[in-house]
DNA sequence: AGATTGGGTGTACGTCCGTACACCGAAACT
DNA sequence: AGTTTCGGTGTACGGACGTACACCCAATCT
């Protein structure tokens, strides 16, 4: 039974990927060794350069990948949207925290990365993030109650909510799942939540 | 000329510190050497065991001073913070930029180790937090106005406070000094505590 | 004045690192 | 069927790493 090259390269890419996400999360992407990954992987140090030119650039596949999760996070929120601001900021820290459960080595690498990363690992965790914040403002501005509200405003308000939901998913990695910490966090993240969408809501409307 | 043998030692540990701090801003504490923090300082590798037992006891020297500048941070705000609402809300974002850009290495390393340090620094940096978290709440209590709260909800509102005030600190170190970016930032935090307050005020007395 | 202490030195080791190079064998192409 | 392509192998190198060990000498103690 032969197996076709380019689907046996793909797998060992694969292994490469998943190792360095185990590996890195003991300590970071730069202190981590090309040897220690070809080891886990099983293969030659070498041969590792068949598939990236450096750890770094492996790094920046696995932000690829951590942001492509977090975009379906980002879409899932917008799918379980309902209409009542209460149901919308349940379902969303409810989402939050599954999402965090079930892709737990994204969002930690993520959080690892986004300062101690490599220069360009920090750019595209960066650039990454002010999308995932352009992205709801232009949501936002297709809610009901906003028409009025300046680009400003709702980039304003994107930005704190975005910053809302990475400190909730940093602080649900810290805590094990199920536990009563974690629904401290996911009950102070309703209540931030609360806090900002009113607090906007009627405070925007009156000076902006 | 005759130096004391504690003043020598002392100022040659602060080297250390200061090489160390310099020297993990470009990545992080685990991806630093012993021979390079050595180098830089002037000494010989193994004089370096005459100050520290090992890299990471060095980090959890520079947790402590950075630690040390936070609370003085916090110390700062109780001493500036006034009576009506709208002042100390924007004498503490002042503060906040200020001594972000006074102590800049300290809150980088501080974000930078937060999450990919070693364990042990991890662990004392969360324990600093949370303990800021815990001396904010108590000086919650003593405003007017809380009186009703209870120590769930100080403690819910202090978490927060915390909260944006990290988040603000680490979005001030990717802009420069007085660009429109940290302008940006300022406003944003403003309105991020003004909703907090305010909203907490409302909405708590309704419910708590 | 003589003995002790302790920060800093210099050498030496085994280990791990990235990577250059020549090579292999089977899948893929002609 | 013959040739080419290419993921993976094995060896080999120079360099950086942590750290053990014996040593030095000036500040400190007695």
């Amino acid at each position: 039974m032969t197996v076709s090259r380019v689907a046996q390269k793909e797998r060992t890419r694969r292994a490469i990927l998943d190792a360095a996400l185990d590996l890195s999360a003991s300590s970071t992407l730069v202190a981590l060794s090309l040897r220690q990954v070809a080891k886990e992987v099983g293969i030659v140090p070498t041969a590792f350069y068949r598939h990236f030119p450096s750890i770094e650039d492996l790094g920046l596949a696995l932000v690829e990948e951590s942001l492509d999760t977090l975009r379906a996070l980002l879409r899932e929120l917008r799918r379980t949207a309902g209409t009542d601001t209460g149901e919308i900021i349940d379902g969303s820290v409810a989402v939050l925290v599954e999402q965090v459960r079930h892709d737990h080595a994204h969002y930690a690498f993520i959080a690892r990365e986004r300062f101690a990363g490599p220069p360009t690992v920090r750019e595209a965790i960066a650039r990454g993030i002010e999308l995932a914040e352009r992205e709801l403002a232009t949501d936002l501005a297709h809610l009901p109650g906003t028409a009025t509200w300046s680009e400003q405003d709702l980039q304003v308000l994107s930005e704190l909510i975005v910053g809302a939901m990475v400190t909730t998913a940093e602080r649900l990695l810290g805590t094990p799942t199920g536990s009563p910490a974690e629904q401290r966090v996911a009950d102070t993240a309703r209540i931030q939540l609360r806090m900002m969408l009113v607090g906007a809501s009627n405070w925007r409307s009156q000076t902006g």
